[in-house]
DNA sequence: ACCCCCTATGACAGCGCTAACATCGAGAAC
DNA sequence: GTTCTCGATGTTAGCGCTGTCATAGGGGGT
């Protein structure tokens, strides 16, 4: 039934009675094109089944449709919902995605934006604000638009969409002090970049109420896990009596902080204090439900496309960083009432 | 620094003093140039910072080095878990990945896979074994190998990766027969191809023993969710009080039976078996350790790839067909012991 | 009636690479 | 010495499309 050879543009063009770039615009600027034409044109295509060669495409105009997204993770469950949200925007544009996975390796990725930007991809996205001196100085020289995801700083390489992880820490921080729990300790894994700057919004947080002590952190370059949670929090918990509230570097962490903790028979939240970061599905549910910090995953990847596709088609002219913010979603986890605190002093 | 225009193959050719083809085939095929030659052209490549242009490959040699991927969603954990493995069995290769993602529609799986045989993909990995009659049709014609992964059975259209859910399903519900619970219920979300395939493993099980009811199923069409979990879960032990077990279609919904169950002070395992599937990290540091059934996720993807480019290269020959298996993980969640019988009979 | 300009279409070259065939020595076989 | 063979390299001709410039025809202004 099918021919063996594919359709090409001239087969359309032939069996039209055109030439070969008439076809061409019809496809590409329709409105260059007679209607009369087109509509042809189009029938020609139906028939054949033609489909453009978008190698041949890419190779005449020196262009791609191919929008290069470098993340450090595929399983973590927060890149994963940043990569539906880009899926899900760049379905209505006739935009590609290559997707490469850094493993939290500056170096990795910038070896990976080497091999993209000798595709001359029509986009980048890649994550965070930490590239190496080398990547910044490819992205910067890049010939297409950057997106920077997850974070957000006043010296973007050209567009940005995310939030400040400092101070959605000191707001988690926060709201733990004015509950009422003083033994505050921070449990984290990965400790990339952001990581670490929720750390230091931990840290200076507790300390400015007076309430930070070195002896509750604890910290692993380990990919964080729900077990991992369990483990870090058994070691902290008998190096530091004192500790009476843990903010989690992830959910993960917090999650299994909180089995770990009912192992133990400590009562959460009276005797502990849970907060956890980025507000997986799973929190809400948990037995107690478990404090975190909404981050806005899903939007991210949207906006990111989003932005840059306006950027690429000229249209753009929004602002070039967006602030998505987070927000403190209290739960019972973290929710020391009065009564608890008389057993405590 | 560096010039405008990128080097070419010729730009290498002319520095060396050779013709085009034998930088082409010093890259491609390095045996069949002399080594003197081969070094002087690495040389070149190096100073001029050459990089192949991979448009001009495949228009000229009709061939890409792209293996397309058709998941139903991207941010479900078991398939970002298939996915890390495609993508580190893919880094050791030269061939590229493109992802394209279902959600779990057989209609968009065949619209996007037009486009990809369009492209003349080196390879095609697809999830599961229903494609609708036309993507079937349109994959057995395809001019590159094909992987199912996820299950197996004894149709593939070439190459296959998996396990049967259906067996699995089965064996969960021995389990928990086997430790002596008789009111089985199954809670199922998604209720895809390969989750109607374990239900009916249930069925038959449960059946089989004489301990099937209908009253005690309840499934949806919805995603899968920790939340949703204890959602139907509170709805199951409502409409069905003899319920003493539950087969979850997947951990994440087990997690939330066990969270609801906890709500309602409903003792697991005595009162309640748990028993979810794929047994995700998660599952053994809960409290209680929750009951799965393990899959090899990270061992499918890899598998997919490595068949794929020995049918690619021909130097195949292993088997076409690989199954992976399961293993129960047998948890506090559904360890029934003696003691526990007493107060229910 | 003249020129100008604009719209719709076409001719041609070339993007960077590779398939297929051609060429050229040099050693092997006789 | 002649022929054959084979490994190393070159020549030629596209792959399917688009950029650029050219062309034809049809108003509109004066």
């Amino acid at each position: 039934m099918r021919n063996f050879r594919k359709a090409t543009l001239a087969d359309v063009a032939a069996r039209v009675g055109v030439s070969a770039i008439t076809v061409s615009r019809a496809l590409r600027m329709p409105d260059k094109v007679s209607p009369r034409l087109r509509e042809e044109i189009a029938r020609a295509i139906d028939d054949l089944g033609y489909v453009p060669n978008p190698a041949a495409r890419t190779l005449a105009s020196s262009r791609t449709n191919v929008i290069g997204v470098i993340i450090p993770s595929v399983t973590n469950n927060v890149f994963a919902e940043v990569l539906l949200g880009i899926y899900t925007a760049l379905e209505s544009t006739d935009y590609d995605i290559q997707l490469a996975n850094s493993r939290y390796s500056a170096l990795r990725e910038e070896s990976l934006l080497k091999v993209f930007l000798g595709q001359k991809p029509a986009g980048l996205i890649v994550t965070g604000i930490d590239q190496s001196e080398k990547s910044r100085e490819l992205l910067e020289r890049a010939a297409c638009p950057v997106v920077q995801i997850m974070e957000i700083d006043d010296n973007p390489v050209d567009l940005m969409v995310g939030f400040s992880h400092y101070d959605a820490a000191c707001a988690a921080t926060r709201h733990l002090i004015e509950q009422g729990y003083r033994g505050l300790g921070f449990i984290g894994a990965r400790m990339d970049p952001r990581s670490q700057r929720r750390l230091r919004g931990f840290r200076d947080t507790a300390s400015g109420a007076g309430l930070f002590s070195e002896s509750r952190v604890i910290t692993t370059t380990a990919a964080s896990t729900v077990t991992l949670g369990a483990q870090l929090f058994a070691e902290l918990i008998d190096r530091a009596p004192d500790l009476d509230a843990v903010f989690c570097n992830n959910d993960d962490l917090a999650l299994g902080v909180m089995f770990e903790a009912q192992r133990r028979r400590i009562p959460v939240p009276a005797w502990l204090g849970i907060c956890g970061f980025n507000d997986l599905e799973m929190m809400a549910t948990a037995e107690p439900p478990i404090t975190s910090v909404r981050t806005y995953r899903y939007e991210m990847g949207r906006h990111a496309v989003n932005m840059l596709v306006e950027a690429i088609e000229g249209s753009g002219g929004e602002s070039k960083t967006i602030d998505l913010g987070f927000e403190i979603r209290k739960r019972q986890s973290s929710n020391l009432v009065a009564s608890d605190l008389i057993g405590k002093f």
